[in-house]
DNA sequence: CGGTATCCGTACTGATACTG
DNA sequence: CAGTATCAGTACGGATACCG
């Protein structure tokens, strides 16, 4: 039988894998942004500011592979490529971003302990 | 006027930063592995398969810093010290179950959307 | 426009050894 | 037990240049 090879706490796991591509550190950016709807390359790319070129890419390839992410292209000149939340991809987003709002809401407090573990 | 430091688009953003302390590789299985309750490092380490004593050591503190996990250490010999969650860390931790949840229920598709992509 | 290829520095990572 | 210190490898990430 197979081990529990989606357990994320087992070191060669497979949903370890895609959850890192999901919340890593473009991963959750690229998501989010995509909840807005469907996006083109470097629509996204100015969306996420500070992505370069390279790891969008990168990042778009992984969550596309993991089927998190549609990509469509045209083959028109010049190309029109557009990306796309799938089902999964969109279930995954919105839990995301209700993370980052939490966070967002809530930096206050992170300010404030950061301040308290610097002071000593 | 401040700029929208907690924009986690933007690229100077405090929250990006903390979400990646909280969504990072090792981030994500200590808070997860924290919802089970107060823990000790070692027992952490054992339960986070894979983990170095460094990465656990700098994944705690970068978490206690943004005030997400409460560190309590005894005095005694051998130290005794206790890891659990503060009232926002576990929040955040619920919601990254929430999410590692999903994701494993859903690996399948994961695995089938992967198997299309390598065909081609 | 939407990428890929290449180069290159650094920051992350894991072993190992050591300490209170 | 709960770390810190040190070191070497590598993979991440950005800049640049180039292609269809």
């Amino acid at each position: 039988m197979d081990e529990l090879v989606f357990d994320v706490f087992a070191r060669n796991c497979t949903s370890r894998e895609t959850m890192e591509h999901a919340t890593g550190r473009w991963g959750t950016l690229a998501l989010v942004a995509l909840l807005d709807g469907t996006t083109r390359f470097n629509a996204l790319r100015r969306r996420v500011d500070g992505i370069s070129e390279k790891m969008l890419s990168q990042t778009l390839q992984a969550l596309e592979r993991d089927g998190l992410v549609l990509r469509e292209a045209r083959p028109t000149i010049p190309p029109h490529v557009e990306y796309s939340l799938t089902g999964l991809g969109t279930d995954v987003a919105k839990q995301l971003h209700t993370l980052v709002e939490l966070l967002e809401s809530r930096m206050p407090e992170v300010m404030t302990a950061r301040e308290a573990y610097d002071a000593r």
